[in-house]
RNA sequence: UCAGCUGGCUGGACGGUCGCUGUCGACGUCGGGUCGCAAGGCCCGCCGCUCGGUGGAGGAAAGUCCGGGCUCCAUGGAAGCACGGUGGCGGCUAACGGCCGCCGGGGGCGACCUCAGGGAAAGUGCCACAGAAAACAAACCGCCGUUCCCGGCUUCGGCUGGGCACGGUAAGGGUGAAACGGUGCGGUAAGAGCGCACCGCGGCGGCGGUGACGUCGCCGGCAGGGCAAACCCCACCGGGAGCAAGACCAAAUAGGGAUGGCAGCAGCAUGCGGGGCGACCCGCAUGAGGCAGGUUCGCUACCAGAUCCGCCAUCCGGGUUGGUUGCUUGAGGGCCCGCGCAAGCGGUGCUCCAGACGAAUGACCGUCGCGGAGGGAAACCUUCAGACAGAACCCGGCUUACAGGCCAGCUGACGAU
């Protein structure tokens, strides 16, 4: 299926309050929509200047995308904004695990979970998915 | 065969499943126009979880270092100053700081490589450390001479060692990136272009070359250390900003507020007031224009022009940051022919070759091929690796990164003929 990406930064901004689950190589944050006027679920991708450069960035966004191509049908809900955040270098794990990730990852912001997987440790910033703490300055997509 | 130099090309191939985007066609929805009484037909436009055809990253797309095209602003006429850049000569080019050929210096046996390669007798400045001395020169050691003092030897003519002082000397030592030409012979107390030969250097002239320059002859005894990627001088070149340029459509906010500076002159028109018998005169307000003034274009001066009549400067506040276009046909690429050593130029006529905008050009899988390592007599098998890197208005270059593979020409050594 054809999916719907975001555009504004104010929408990537919205986003940031509502479900958020880590897996190895993604974050994936998802929140319900409240324009009801727009059909199916829509999807941004933040993929910082940290993980490599284009070439590099451009395979990234490209599995990430071929993954949500092949589950958004089945396990997406369409009253949903989704912004996959990428964290390692997901070329680098194999894409049958990529693809199971994302779906286990579904399931747990649809249960609209803010407890996440990863532990306090390894220099993690501060409490993760708190709608009340101040946006980060990391830049959106580049 | 080995070692090497230069130039150029390439940057895995094929297939399957599922996707993205441009474009063409079909189909369908919607809208409009037109024909028709009507059913409906035809044309145009937009859209599409639809179907089919076809195109879809690079040699560097990169760094953004130069040069252009194209836009808008300044727009004008040049000058002077300032700033920035370039720097052997000739050619090529739209242009260049690029390229080609040649010259000169340096390196290599050689093919070749390399050089910011104008001026140091216009001026200023610098030359660390070391060294005696770093530039109108200069004597630390040494060498030589003379006077004096202390010795040794003596055939009493002298010879010789040491020291103080004065003088000569740039050959030698030592320092340094660099020491006031180099080598040799003569010369001298010792030395020194002091003299001579050759080399270097400078000047003049002849010849060759479009030219950089080369070469030959004569003269000069050597003047002018280096640094200009220190200032500088000379010659030449250069307006500014960039596709978030710019244009159009739609929407929205509005013709904001504060502080400071300047708001000058004369006339005209209208209205009001005052004066005069009257022509008219005076004052105020408003309006349109003129001059002056201010503002911007690097600065200055001149002429000329534009902008605004309330202007200018600074600060604060508010709104839009959607769509279309620019947008891909261009100094484009390729075949062949001619000219040129070459860069390149001319002709011919073939071809259309990405146009995205939170940003497409892909994801997954299989087979084969190339390369390294291991095993094997071989066929082959196993395993690992596959670089640098992603268009954003478009060209011409430069620079930097790059696994591997291929081709051509040339050089040296060895061997064979």
């Amino acid at each position: 299926m054809r999916i719907s990406t975001l555009k504004k930064r104010s929408e990537f901004q919205r986003v940031r309050g509502g479900g958020r689950w880590s897996a190895e190589a993604f974050v994936l944050e998802g929140k319900p929509r409240l324009d009801d006027r727009i059909e199916g679920p829509r999807f941004g991708f933040t993929v910082t200047k940290k993980l490599g450069g284009a070439v590099i960035r451009n395979r990234i966004r490209r599995r990430l995308r071929a993954a949500l191509v092949e589950l958004a049908n089945a396990h997406a809900d369409p009253r949903f904004d989704y912004v996959v955040v990428a964290r390692k270098v997901p070329a680098e794990i194999p894409y049958a695990k990529l693809r199971d990730a994302l779906e286990l990852a579904f399931k747990r912001v649809h249960q609209g979970s803010k407890q996440t997987r990863r532990q306090p440790s390894a220099g993690d910033r501060g409490s993760v998915g708190d709608a009340k703490s101040p946006p980060s300055k990391r830049a959106e997509l580049d």
